[in-house]
DNA sequence: AACGGTAATTATGAATTCATAATGCAGTCA
DNA sequence: TGACTGCATTATGAATTCATAATTACCGTT
């Protein structure tokens, strides 16, 4: 018998990963500060070993850092990393855009075409948190639609890390009204299914989208300011 | 204060991510293999707690799979993953081979160019071995070369899954010689430094490593059999 | 009064212990 | 004779304990 499609019963550790990671994307725990792990396990009702297991791998995630004897803390993302990640993020979108143009059902465009719609709406709207979210949904719905959990599970990687960044806080109207316009032509390349069309704009895009945060961060010295 | 750039001390757990990934990886385990804690902890001289945190990492990684109070087992690399993997390899070395042409030395390229020579050499000589090291040399300081270690831990961390499989074995010779040309045209956009050229180039020449690797697997029934 | 050193406290890395789930074997019944 | 069930053994997930390293506070000296 292959041992594929095994029941992934939830282990304890792997229920921390999850809580903590989004802790950390939430930005429950801000970047620099020291996660505590005794606070933390009085929180969760667990015990220490399971919670160290799930910082080893947040950190091999690269969302805190181990420092030996010192504990953990959350990763702070210099502006070097998100030059460095951005590009990174851009291809795998162009990726997921070319193998969600070949993979994605009818219906599912339907959907996406839905949620643009309420993207749009949200821009005339002047409404950052739905746009933000409709953003989001399409992007993901864009990576689901790729079917490759591999690329998914990278590309969840990269952009956890550069989310608390918090790209809409300082969304230029410009800047806002050039990523309706790349919006607006990926859908006609989705429509068409035009997938090296799809994936080029949604490169394009995330680089863009990454010019335009990069010049927001300008004039700070270099370092992340928080808040 | 920033608290980056602090000292990196290796602490056990690290130490043993290290030495498992590289049994992994050196084949010592076996894919579909049990990872008997016990043993493993006699080998190294460690106790239970700092080789299961790594066991969580490696398997963060996807290097090991873990099965609820049934313990660790190497990754089986099925065919779909390698037809997952290879795609997101492609597009992460096209981005590498755009880097790093911005980002080499010219005594880098100096380098790869003899590692190149090397290479050709070994061709010649039909020394499989001298080749393949060749080859993943050459690799590794295009990646490197890029100047983004995020970029090399994820093309790593992919690679790592498929190495396995050992691309080397199954060389046919139309492969062998298809290979020596593209890395021939690849060194040409090197040395000119055309940075989308090479990128295009390491692209497909990883997905037609790809499409060779696929032919080879051709006749296997599609999943892996277990022991 | 300030700076440096030492001691104490705190917290983290690692080992050991404990409990529970899975597997294998044996015995019995069809 | 074969299959199924129950018990025992083994091994894994998690808690607790232990030791060590770091940080902080306090005291002494300049």
């Amino acid at each position: 018998m292959p041992l594929t499609e095994t029941i992934h019963r939830p282990t304890l550790h792997e229920e921390l990963v999850e809580r903590l990671r989004n802790l950390v994307i939430e930005d429950a725990l801000k970047p620099g500060e020291k996660v505590p792990e005794k606070d933390l396990c009085e929180a969760f009702g667990v015990s220490r070993t399971p919670l160290r297991e799930a910082l080893k791998v947040l950190a091999s995630e690269g969302l805190v850092v181990l420092q030996a004897n010192r504990g953990a803390r959350v990763a702070t993302v210099t502006r070097e990393e998100l030059e460095k990640t951005f590009p990174i993020i851009a291809v795998l979108e162009e990726l997921a855009g070319e193998l969600a143009c070949k993979n994605l059902s009818e219906a599912e465009i339907d959907k996406i075409e839905k949620r643009h719609a309420d993207m749009v709406e949200a821009y005339r709207a002047r409404d950052r948190k739905a746009y933000f979210q409709a953003n989001q949904d399409i992007h993901n719905a864009l990576i689901e639609g790729a079917r490759n959990d591999i690329l998914e599970t990278h590309h969840r990687l990269l952009a956890s890390r550069v989310r608390r960044a918090r790209f809409m806080a300082n969304l230029s109207d410009d800047r806002w009204a050039q990523a309706i316009r790349e919006h607006e032509q990926m859908m006609d390349k989705l429509r068409v299914r035009d997938s090296e069309g799809l994936g080029q704009l949604m490169k394009t895009h995330m680089m863009n989208k990454y010019a335009a945060h990069i010049r927001a961060l300008e004039p700070v010295s270099g370092d992340t300011a928080e808040d």
